[in-house]
DNA sequence: AGCACGCCGACT
DNA sequence: GTCGGCGTGCTC
């Protein structure tokens, strides 16, 4: 007996392996073998019959039986095909912890088989999906859940702090047990809960991404839980949004799907428009009372304009909470005189200056330097930060309110250890101003606050991101949400006429989506239509150039697509680094393949590397 | 001659 | 992704 085994590797090729006398394997299930000397774990895809001459023997089963099915395993080939991660390294990402020690299966094993190793859905018969918004939508979405009594129930959320609040939610409302999935959990428990729901013994499961294969008896409800939110497609393999996956699981298995959110992605409110997806709008939901300050000619040199200041102060004065809003974490660092920016040399995007370590980071590469005292450009020494990002703003609230008890939450300052911390220190009120990125807002509970101030979304109305309203309409709505008409919600802007500042502020999402819609479509972005981009690094600036020339010139031969030739990426000129956007029509990874496939076969044997970036969720 | 480093192919 | 073989080039 032979198998075919692919592994967490960059290659589209399986290994074979001969299956020792007493070991039973079957296809989907998880084995050890020796790659390279070193047992690792793979999934099994083919199994046939033959002697095996010269190959080496897997070691071993991991569970006694399959992990994926045939519906999940043809699943997985299609989201690597998607998203240009190997089937390998997208298998592997997608199937539970190892198993404990004591639960191992070793030689000999046998292959028990799953309770419901899912077939393809005979005809696809997904039911319509349905898209819930409005203030009430996690209430309305627990009565149809409940009204689906019974049925398996698979539900998704962006990350791991909102996991535990939905298993409890999810188990009062519907009275049984629900298997934890998420990566919150110790490692065991999640492979413990699945193996529950694969023998049936659960049919209820919340997880995050990793969840996104778990084995619930079709017909279930598959539940995405903020669907807008990036944090829904992660860094690292396989890169595409949970979305996509979750829709077409359902369409292969025969699942209906629900997705919430307070302010869909534009793509799922076009889907909705469409008549692609139900859409169910729900109650508006009680709203603060907004002021827009237009800071025109004013911020310079303080977060703070006089009315949020004074808003700030009237709010402490009556024992309220005060939570300020930034849309980074870092500044930037920028020269007074000739206006140069300080970029990073190989991947061009700013620099994050840090005044506390006095230091310039790079995001993109991990790059850390000193931070300069003259201009590389124009040598002038009147460099300064640009932009309020949490560091730059925590400091100037802390000089404006100096008895004050301050707390900074975002992902640099808060670790998850840290985080029950602050909200500890938060609901016994001795901290009554905290300044943070959108996440405070999930982490804190609004109970006692009772301004919300936006230092300034213009940043982000700035960016040359075609998401990047987007991201500022759900950033203002969320305050918005939180705070409900328990307070005042003040918006610092230079746009104050922009139509997501207009739409957020007067609680109408039509106000947002039409003329983003509009203003998608006439540009050619998505949804009308899809995006790929690729990142061209190269060990030496002229073989990076001549790559990046060389796949622009080979995409430029294909009909269909828009290429926008090789650009550094940000401003500066680059040289290590290139990126090509490439604009297309819903079959683009098929349509690139001819082109790519080639190129990424070479790896490192050509003039640099070459990654592929299908759907971008930021373009920056 | 001896070693460090970087490049490149191979992984069953 | 990760390992190891091998060539270049520098040092003792």
């Amino acid at each position: 007996m032979i198998a075919e085994v692919i592994f967490d590797i960059p290659l589209e090729r399986a290994f074979t392996y001969v299956v020792p006398p007493g070991l039973t394997v079957a296809v989907g299930q998880r084995v050890r073998a020796p790659l390279q000397g070193k047992p690792r774990v793979g999934i099994v895809i083919g199994c046939r019959e033959g002697a095996g001459d010269g190959l080496k023997a897997l070691e071993a089963t991991v569970e006694p039986g399959p992990l994926l099915g045939p519906a999940q395993l043809a699943l997985t080939r299609w989201i690597s095909k998607e998203s240009y991660s190997s089937w390998g390294s997208t298998c592997v990402a997608l199937v539970p912890p190892l198993p404990p020690r004591a639960e191992r299966v070793g030689l000999p094993g046998s292959a028990t088989g799953s309770a419901h190793a899912h077939e393809l859905a005979a005809s696809a018969v997904s039911e319509k999906a349905l898209l819930l918004t409005g203030a009430d939508r996690d209430e309305r979405l627990l009565s149809l859940l409940a009204e689906a009594e019974g049925r398996g129930l698979l539900l998704l959320v962006p990350e791991i702090g909102t996991a535990e609040a939905w298993a409890g939610r999810l188990q009062s409302r519907l009275g049984q047990p629900v298997a934890r999935l998420d990566s919150g959990r110790p490692e065991h428990e999640r492979w413990r809960a699945w193996m529950a729901l694969e023998r049936g013994a659960a049919r209820r499961a919340v997880g995050t991404r990793s969840a996104l294969l778990a084995p619930v008896p079709p017909p279930a409800t598959l539940v995405l839980i903020d669907e807008h939110d990036p944090a829904h497609k992660p860094p690292g393999h396989p890169r595409i949004h949970s979305r996509a996956v979750v829709l077409e699981r359902a369409r292969l298995e025969g699942h209906s799907v629900i997705l919430t959110s307070p302010t869909p992605s534009v793509e799922s409110w076009w889907q909705a428009d469409s008549g692609r997806l139900g859409r169910s709008d729900g109650s508006p939901g009680p709203w603060p009372a907004v002021t827009v300050v237009d800071s025109r000619g004013a911020l310079r040199g303080s977060p703070l304009s006089p009315a949020l200041r004074r808003g700030i102060e009237q709010t402490l004065a009556r024992g309220g909470q005060v939570c300020l809003l930034v849309t980074r974490i870092a500044s930037a660092l920028a020269c007074g005189e000739c206006g140069f920016l300080l970029r990073c040399p190989d991947c061009g995007i700013p620099l994050a200056y840090s005044r506390v370590r006095r230091e310039c980071s790079c995001r993109l590469c991990g790059r850390r330097e000193r931070a300069p005292d003259t201009c590389a450009h124009c040598l002038g020494r009147q460099l300064a930060p640009l932009g309020w990002g949490a560091e730059r703003a925590e400091q100037a609230v802390r000089q404006a309110f100096p008895r004050l008890t301050v707390a900074r939450y975002d992902a640099e300052t808060v670790t998850p250890a840290g985080a029950p911390r602050l909200r500890q220190r938060w609901d016994d009120g001795s901290v009554r101003l905290v300044i943070g990125t959108r996440q405070v807002l999930k982490a804190l509970p609004p109970a006692r606050a009772r301004l919300v101030g936006v230092i300034t979304p213009d940043h982000l109305l700035r960016l040359p991101d075609f998401r990047a309203g987007e991201r500022a309409f759900a950033l203002l709505w969320a305050a918005a949400e939180w705070l409900k008409d328990r307070g005042r919600l003040i918006v610092q802007t230079q746009h104050p006429e922009h139509y997501v500042i207009r739409a957020a502020v007067g609680q109408e999402q039509a106000g947002f989506y039409k003329p983003e819609l509009r203003f998608r479509a006439e540009l050619g972005y998505p949804p009308f239509r899809r995006l790929c981009v690729l990142t061209i690094k190269g060990r030496h600036a002229s073989g990076a150039r001549a790559l990046a020339d060389e796949c622009w010139r080979e995409l430029a031969r294909l009909d269909g697509l828009s290429v926008y030739p090789p650009a550094p990426p940000g401003r500066s000129a680059g040289g290590l680094r290139w990126r090509i956007v490439v604009k297309g029509g819903n079959d683009l990874p098929e349509q690139l393949r001819p082109v790519l496939t080639p190129i990424l076969d070479r790896r490192r044997a050509g003039p640099g590397v070459v990654e592929v970036e299908m759907d971008p969720v930021e373009l920056i």
